[in-house]
RNA sequence: GGGCCGGUAGCUCAGCUGGAAGAGCGCCGCCCUCGCACGGCGGAGGCCCCGGGUUCAAAUCCCGGCCGGUCCA
């Protein structure tokens, strides 16, 4: 990987005027630079952990090794950032923020926006799912979350703040002035960084087998012909705070330095004895050499434990697994506490589903070990201990235990359920075989290990092949899907006339300047068949969720009828007409006010519905998807229940207390830095514009918004809003539908109308229909008995006309009901009055016949249904067949009922 | 977004190689009992998710949809 990198990208003067040599590592043959002589690299798996014998200031939290390391760059001319949510909202292509980078990605790396601060320093907390299942058994090397804590610098082409040297220099400073780490001890490994696109040289800084901190100088693109070197140069490093805190705090695992007091009571919660202090330490020595990934290593290290400890190998084996659950449980509840604290709700699809995987994980290890400590105790001792670094975790703290609690009975339902149909299988007496195994999981969820210990119960053993999660992964093939988050839906038009269309400036957007106008004069700038562009227009292209307008374009030549309206990506605004453009010099536009008007109420209404689910709901409820028609609005929104008859009336009351208190609403477009400095990320409800400016529109103290739509200027203006539906749109996410204005009236009528034609229709005036629709329901209910009572009439008087053969008692009738079903019935009712009877119903239908023929259990000894009709089938054209006491054939021609009854006759006297 | 599983009595489910809708629990009535529990007998309760199709006949087979569950980054 790094044998055909040029050398000469990691031969820095710093090294060469400090006094740095390169080594190669006698173990990876990597190289390195460093002030002191070291055989290996100094980084796992190289060389073993040692970092406990190394001297730094004395021990630090994380919150400590956070201030640390900000407020020595801050001190450098750094600005300080506050650190983004966990759910990476601001990409399209992410759902996690993965790294501090991604802060910046798309909008800064690309060049759009200038950075929030050049050079800046930030600690973000950042989530890595990939090594979930190896928290904890490495002691500490895999976390779920950690912080990122990094300084970056943007150095754009004449305009550089710092590059490889700076980098390097202020790293070493960190190192030796702030963690006063012995500078001969620590080394730079030359190495090579890729992602997303981009590429460059890299150095990771590891001391005492610890990696510290990576510094990677992205200047390459990745291209089709190989690297191209990019103007733009960012410098992207990343420390690891949780991994400063475990250097300095000399425990033998990074969760004691991490949780502190907090790892002491879940030990006594969950009843885990603390294990002889020697095996931790000789497992801090080897873990260092541990690859999860190679069942061989994991073998080595429980094999060296116990050599060196003299335990034996089951207890070493069982000490280190129960110490693993409680270091992953601890991993666990912090990452679910910091998701839930971000807004996401758990769900079987997105990011929700993300984090429902943490929190089953959880909860499986819990079960596993048999502890019953409700999750959410556990989570909620995460927030008491993380609050002062995380704030949001305090302010959420409701719906984090809440929904954490939600997810725990949902979960046990699951596995309940799952459960019964894995005992199923077994009682049947089968064997559970792998596909069985598969197919539980991936169909019900059920965990492999689980069904095995409930068969273990039953002295049943399931084996579980160890590459089980390969075989269920196999199974997937390739879906290229997964791992990309919904990309919005393209707009109608032609490519070429989009190709076309962004050749033109900008448009002037009088919709903006003035949302009330409606009529406009503009010039045209070109036109392409029906396509028009002009220089200015109060046309308001689809977008943001709203719908298009329409209207006319007049000429003193021509009306055009304006149809749709779309925008460019550089917006560009385009017209499409109902018939090809003349050229003129200029043009009269004239919008559909009414429609416009409505599109306006519903788009307002939607931000004040919005900020009414947040304040009822709670902050996690976020925007998952909009729409404003003209007749109607709808907005889906992210929580965990569905919500109840309550939630929504007051939802609809805020909302409408909301639009009396007439809030002022107001449109401006704010630089992106500050928008987000000022808003935060809720702002980008409906998704990130990718532009250096941002369009804010806010409600006075109710909502705050990047929108492009048009919007009222009050938010009295919206008159009113009534909610018309309420559904769950999928696990976690709920849609509302309203309806603002004028077509609150409109909507009551449809409903007004309804009411009328059913009180017509009852003969009954409005508010009387529910007692009436009552006696009805009454009514129907004695007519069906009256009815039930006159069939065994009927059938009574049919009994009459019995004709006895051959011991038997044969009964053929035409049924008064034609109704295949009530026939069926009759048919029944005369079976179970007599043993003996085989009953013979003929429906003539036109041109043909239908004939059903029934006897009992009893007649069918002398003659089965099946029998029956087969023999009158050899006698009559028609098709046909059933079992032993029913059968049902049709006959191609019309037949009477004493023809059959004939027929019949004679067939049974034939048949003894 | 895609794959898989499911939707039948108030609840849990069986029936699904097409042939007259079932069990257990719960509910109602009666018997047993001083009373309760247990037990016994009897009963009510069904748009078999919806819409098409195939068929003499569909809960069952085929197609489409809705809803729920689950797995996949």
């Amino acid at each position: 990987m790094v044998s055909n990198v040029d050398e000469r990208e990691y031969a820095l003067k710093f090294f060469e005027e400090n006094g740095f040599k390169r080594y190669k590592c006698k173990v990876g043959g990597e190289y390195f630079w460093s002030l002191g002589e070291h055989e290996t690299c100094q980084d796992a798996p190289c060389t073993e952990y040692w970092f406990d014998e190394i001297p730094s200031v004395s021990r630090l939290s994380v919150k400590e090794a956070r201030e640390l390391f900000l407020g020595f760059f801050e001190r450098e001319g750094h600005k300080k950032l506050k650190p983004r949510p966990v759910v990476a909202r601001w990409r399209d292509d992410l759902f996690l923020t993965i790294a501090s980078i991604v802060v910046f990605q798309p909008h800064v790396t690309e060049g759009l926006v200038p950075p929030p601060g050049n050079p800046l320093v930030i600690s973000q907390p950042s989530i890595r799912l990939e090594d979930i299942d190896n928290v904890g058994l490495t002691i500490g090397r895999h976390l779920t979350s950690f912080e990122m804590a990094a300084h970056h610098a943007f150095n754009y082409p004449g305009k550089m703040v710092y590059w490889k040297e700076g980098t390097i220099e202020y790293a070493y400073r960190f190192f030796t002035e702030g963690m006063k780490i012995p500078r001969e001890l620590i080394t730079f490994k030359e190495s090579w960084w890729e992602g997303g696109g981009n590429a460059g040289p890299s150095f990771e800084v590891a001391v005492g087998g610890l990696e510290l901190a990576t510094l990677v100088f992205m200047k390459y693109k990745i291209t089709e012909n190989g690297y191209e070197e990019i103007p733009f140069k960012i410098v992207d490093t990343g420390y690891g705070v949780e991994r400063l805190s475990w250097f300095t705090a000399k425990t033998p695992t990074a969760f004691h330095a991490i949780y502190g007091d907090l790892l002491e009571k879940f030990r006594d919660l969950m009843s885990i004895e603390e294990p002889d202090e020697t095996i931790l330490w000789k497992a801090y020595k080897a873990a260092g050499r541990l690859n999860p990934e190679n069942p061989g290593s994991v073998k080595i290290f429980f094999n060296r434990l116990s050599r060196e400890t003299g335990y034996n190998l089951d207890y070493i084996k069982n000490n280190l697994d129960r110490e693993r659950t409680l270091y992953s449980i601890l991993d666990h509840t912090k990452t679910i506490a910091l998701m839930l604290g971000d807004g996401i709700v758990p769900s079987n699809t997105g990011e929700g589903y993300l984090a429902r995987l943490v929190i089953r994980r959880a909860l499986r290890q819990l079960w596993k070990m048999k502890i019953e400590v409700p999750l959410q105790d556990l989570v909620e001792m995460q927030i008491t201990y993380w609050k002062d670094s995380f704030p949001q975790l305090e302010e959420s703290k409701e719906y984090i235990l809440d929904a954490t609690a939600y997810e725990e009975d949902k979960y046990r339902e699951t596995i309940r359920k799952g459960m019964s149909i894995a005992s199923k299988i077994v009682s049947k007496g089968r064997k559970i075989t792998i596909n069985d195994l598969v197919k539980l999981y991936e169909s019900h969820g059920i965990p492999p290990d689980l069904i095995a210990d409930e068969a273990k119960k039953r002295d049943i053993i399931i084996e579980i092949p160890i590459n089980f999660y390969s075989i269920v992964a196999s199974k997937h093939g390739s879906q290229t899907n997964i791992g990309k988050k919904y990309v919005e839906k393209k707009i109608r038009m032609p490519s070429n006339i989009m190709d076309w269309a962004s050749r033109f400036p900008e448009t002037k957007r009088l919709f903006h300047e003035t949302p009330y106008l409606r009529e406009f004069h503009a010039k045209p700038l070109g036109y392409n068949g029906i396509y028009l562009v002009l220089d200015q227009t109060a046309f308001y292209p689809e977008g943001g969720g709203q719908a298009y307008d329409t209207g006319i374009i007049t000429t003193i030549a021509e009306e055009y009828i304006v149809k749709e309206v779309y925008k460019t990506p550089n917006n560009v605004i385009v017209h499409v007409l109902d018939k090809p453009f003349k050229p003129v010099d200029s043009v009269q536009g004239k919008i559909d006010w009414i429609r416009r008007y409505r599109l306006m109420r519903h788009h307002t209404a939607t931000h004040v519905i919005l900020g009414a689910a947040r304040r009822v709901l709670g902050s996690h409820v976020w925007q998952a998807g909009a729409e404003k028609t003209v007749e109607k609005a709808r907005l889906d929104i992210t929580h965990h229940k569905p919500l109840t008859r309550e939630e929504i009336k007051e939802i609809e009351r805020l909302a409408n207390y909301a639009v009396d208190d007439r809030r002022k609403v107001s449109a401006f477009i704010l630089d992106r830095n500050t928008a987000e400095e000022k808003y935060g990320f809720k702002l980008y409800q409906g998704g990130v514009p990718k532009t250096p400016y941002i369009r804010v529109v806010d409600i006075d103290g109710w909502d705050t918004q990047a929108c492009f739509g048009t919007h009222l200027q009050n938010s009295g203006e919206i008159g009113g809003i009534k909610i018309v539906n309420v559904e769950r749109l999928a696990d976690g996410i709920v849609r509302l539908e309203y309806v603002a204005g004028s077509r609150v009236a409109e909507k009551a009528r449809e409903y007004e109308e309804v009411l009328s034609l059913a009180s017509e229709l009852l003969r009954s005036d409005k508010e009387n229909l529910p007692s009436r629709i009552r006696k009805l329901l009454e009514y129907e209910k004695a007519l069906e008995y009256n009815l039930s009572e006159y069939r065994k009439e009927y059938v009574n008087s049919l009994m009459e006309s019995i004709i006895r053969i051959n011991g038997l008692k044969l009964l053929v009738f035409e049924p008064i009901e034609k109704d295949r079903k009530t026939v069926q019935e009759i048919l029944k009712q005369l079976t179970d009055s007599d043993e003996k009877i085989l009953a013979i119903a003929v429906l003539n239908t036109g041109g043909s016949s239908q004939v059903f023929i029934a006897l009992t259990t009893e007649a069918s000894k002398i003659i089965t249904a099946e029998n029956f009709a087969r023999k009158l089938l050899e006698l009559l054209p028609g098709k046909g067949g059933g079992g032993r006491t029913f059968a049902s054939i049709l006959i191609q021609r019309s037949l009477e009922k004493k023809d059959m009854e004939k027929i019949a006759k004679n067939l049974l006297e034939s048949v003894s």
